[in-house]
DNA sequence: GATTCTTTATGATCTGGATCATATGTTTTC
DNA sequence: GAAAACATATGATCCAGATCATAAAGAATC
């Protein structure tokens, strides 16, 4: 595993936010400051059409990164709001340019950090369009997915819990997976 | 727009290979030599698990990339298939590497390239999550999706075309959408 | 221009997962 | 330690989208 990027910026970079559910950390259009990692709780971001209409982008979980892409925008494209209390560290965007041109290490392990997120998105992507549940579980808990709890696992994929439930039973019984405990599930 | 970062890169970077229907542009495990843009038809990035099964990671279509993060790996994750007949671009690793250290308008483009990808990856995945078909459609025709036939909409957000044509009368109907042609609509 | 292929579109029927309901076991809260 | 909350798990019923079938229109090929 690699060590975080951020590591390289200096101290100051990094600013620690608490938040209420509701809280908005930035507005659409506002003048870009930086990005943030969630520490606790949820942030929502999302975009308001013509119409009124609420369109979600992203939630971004503990330990999950967002608006990276603002470094390199003059604007933020959405709003983000918290929809869970707990904290984020801000991470300020100038030192995040600065860092980017001198520091290589910073540079390329950022890239690195997108360039990783960008293969787990596909992946995730290719795993959703998987249409049956049982096929779609199995691949899930090939690919890892299964690090939590049952019903986690459930909402990630898009599937109720008793589908997934059901499907992981099927799958047992299938001999392709094994439980090994309540909420347990090995591959043979 | 932006420009294409890969521009920077010397011209004798950039490699065009044609394709067949099964040829294999890289194996798992082999030592990484580059990233590639689809210039026509399709590839399959895929990995083989233990048990013999394939879990399907990537469909790079035309213009598309892929295998970004080799750059940042001695081998490659999965193996890239030929799908669909047609030509890859392949970028040589050493010069993207060379190049990032020393041009930082290519270091910057690459990565804003990467970030614009895990946004709009993101913003698909959230998309995706919406349960019913004529909800998804809406927000997919908002997002911008419908820019060809409603067959490939419908492909792309996992319903099959039937569901989408009756989701997008139904959408009609309620004034929510306007037909503005045999496979054309608009928002109000 | 005729033929073939593809996309658009719709109706009927089927089905796999969603929803509803319930129970048990575990963890968290007070 | 008791009560509340949450996760695991299962059965029955429902239903929204998949599948099957068909037709018309448009695009591509020869």
């Amino acid at each position: 595993m690699f060590s975080d990027p951020f590591s390289h910026l200096p101290r100051t970079a990094c600013r620690t936010i608490e938040m209420q559910k509701g809280d908005v950390l930035f507005r659409q259009t506002q003048t870009t400051s930086g990005l943030y990692r969630v520490v606790s709780g949820c942030v929502t971001l999302q975009r308001t059409g013509l119409g009124g209409d609420t369109l979600t982008l992203h939630r971004a979980l503990s330990g999950g990164l967002f608006a990276e892409a603002s470094v390199f925008s003059e604007t933020y494209h959405c709003d983000a709001i918290c929809t869970a209390a707990g904290s984020v560290t801000k991470i300020a965007k100038v030192d995040v340019i600065v860092t980017m041109q001198y520091n290589s290490a910073f540079s390329e392990g950022f890239t690195r950090l997108l360039a990783v997120q960008v293969q787990q998105y596909r992946a995730h992507i290719e795993l959703l369009a998987i249409p049956s549940a049982k096929e779609r579980i199995l691949a899930a808990v090939q690919a890892g997915y299964l690090d939590a709890t049952v019903t986690e696992l459930a909402t990630r994929i898009n599937l109720s819990h008793e589908a997934c439930y059901r499907a992981l039973r099927g799958l047992c019984d299938d001999g392709r997976l094994i439980r090994v405990g309540r909420g347990k599930y090995a591959l043979p």
